[in-house]
DNA sequence: TTGAAAGCGTTACCAC
DNA sequence: GTGGTAACGCTTTCAA
């Protein structure tokens, strides 16, 4: 293994020399700086980022910790960051996160310069011991899909969310509407589903509309458990028209459930879902476009400004824009609802 | 920051028994133990990894280069790779890959035991010189889902996948039959797809039928272009009854392209496509499914075994079974054709 | 502009 | 069993 002596060595220079190369400090002389660059091209020397890392304090690496497996979206923000971390000159890190034990773990492991240069929280809300001890490490942070005192957030305006999808079912005519989402009390803290249903209960009642009980159900994010409650609630003599559902994971689910049952979307079931993730597209779902690349990139980016320009970022919120997309999964209601 | 030395003097021991505690030597006395393991509890500790690499030689982290944006499958085996390492003591840096470029970075720079203690490479056949290197730089290799000389890989057979894909459309009566996959010369040279097209040219000659030239198109492993690949197949006055992709991907394009066209799959078309990627459970498609968070976890577990052992894997070879999955893609042939 | 040398926080070898 | 002390390979200060 070649070290920076040997190239020291070879130029016949100080090691301080070639490290200044190296880091291209301006204070050295061109003719010395070629000497030594042509050393490192006739040895093949790569500095050792160990040794680099544990010299300068920190370790040109950048943590991303991710629910990799529960949600479809984390997938596709994860590919933004990649993306963003692509031409950058630090290494991603990935965390992956199934438990709150592991969650907590890597927040505590995490906060420490040696570990990562900067770290990245996507869809995880740290409980508030975590979050002080994040705020505090010096270690710059952003969350991606959550928010927290005192830590900048790239996010999305889930309530708005909510409200667009059951804003376009009720222009469409629909007045029974039902809702699909996560369990509130899912484990890892999740808010977007209940956040997209306050958007839903929201626009329900500002249309005068009540939301009956067995009209909003709540199971793991998961499309079999989608399936199941949606057979449940189509079982019922009088069905609502309409679901929308808290992912389009979960809306998938909710698609098969309908075809099961014999229903025809959107004739007899309008369906709407939430992210627009790839398979939205070809299954022709009408959601709650969100960019969800993007937003991964961003939060990448703001990361590596905040690095770059060594100084914290405040508390604040980006904001990406949603939008609707209305495909062949959304129609007006084929029959009056009982009501009428 | 507290150091291995403050635990040393809380403790009143020197730094070589912490060191000897927290890599659980036996050569430690209960009582002294004890009294460590306090001092590293109250103080809470942590041992910098960047020092404990430089000194040991390595770096308790795991590389895995995989082509994130191109496949489907890959994340899918990269989630398999990922549960695999969960339990490991090895973090894991994502080196994504793009183009030969990218990738030759990443071969040269990762064999080196300063950067990664192990690397699992994902569906990217190195080139023989990164092979040479790769296979006598020391750091453990697992190739998954490509083959080089000299090294361990977790392979598909995805020759008999095509026959598999091929003998089922024969079995149905199919004549005209069809393929659709990436070109031959990618730049990443992905090789799984003209794998396939090889069990599919052989089985349809072993059955003596002609393949002709119109009937195998190629282009880059995107939704979008298999459809209009396939549309311009479709178009032709006699069109092939069945066709085969090489990935689920793209046999959802081709679904895409016969909708559009105004045929019915599986009456006016029958379709096959390769992976069993989520989507496609979704989507009706029968095809070939191959294990992929399999394969992607029982790669990782081979690295982690040769980590354990500390000698390298040979050239050995871990094949995962292919299934055929049969949904509602495929039938018989409404017409019989032209030729018959 | 440069070299020498002192860290950075561990591990591992060598005495005791 | 345990403490002292070289490494490990780099960056950075201090002198010159």
């Amino acid at each position: 293994m070649v070290t920076i002596a040997d190239v020291a060595a070879h130029a016949g220079v100080g090691a301080g020399t070639v490290s200044r190369v190296l880091n291209d400090s301006p204070q050295v002389s061109e003719s010395t700086r070629a000497r030594v660059l042509a050393a490192i091209e006739v040895l093949d020397y790569r500095p050792n980022p160990l040794a680099r890392g544990l010299s300068r304090g920190r370790c040109q690496t950048l943590g991303v910790v991710v629910p990799f497996f529960t949600h479809a979206s984390a997938v596709e923000r994860l590919r933004g960051v990649v993306a963003a971390l692509d031409k950058s000159l630090y290494d991603l890190v990935l965390f992956n996160v199934e438990s709150p034990v592991h969650r907590d773990e890597h927040f505590t492991t995490l906060t420490r310069r040696d570990r990562a240069d900067g770290l990245l929280i996507m869809s995880l809300p740290p409980p508030p011991a975590s979050l002080h001890r994040l705020a505090t490490s010096g270690v710059p942070i952003v969350l991606l899909d959550s928010r927290g005192a005192g830590v900048p957030a790239v996010v999305t305006d889930d309530v708005e969310g909510g409200r667009l999808a059951t804003r376009h079912l009720l222009d469409l005519g629909h007045e029974r509407i039902a809702f699909l989402g996560d369990e509130p009390g899912n484990p890892l803290g999740f808010t977007s589903s209940s956040a997209r249903e306050a958007g839903y209960r929201e626009t329900m009642e500002s249309a005068g509309l009540a939301v009956r009980p067995g009209d909003v159900r709540h199971g793991p994010h998961v499309r079999a458990v989608a399936r199941d409650l949606t057979r449940a609630m189509l079982a019922a003599p009088d069905r609502p028209t309409a679901i929308f559902a808290a992912s389009d994971t979960q809306a998938l689910g909710v698609l098969e459930a309908a075809r099961a049952a014999g229903l025809t979307v959107p004739r007899d079931l309008s369906v709407v879902g939430f992210d627009d993730v790839e398979v939205s597209s070809y299954a022709g779902l009408t959601t709650v476009r969100q960019p969800l690349f993007e937003s991964g990139r961003r939060a990448a980016e703001l990361l590596l400004e905040s690095l770059a320009a060594e100084e914290p970022l405040g508390e604040a919120e980006y904001q990406l824009d949603l939008e609707l997309v209305v495909r062949s999964t959304t129609a007006a209601p084929a029959t009056t609802p009982a009501a009428g």
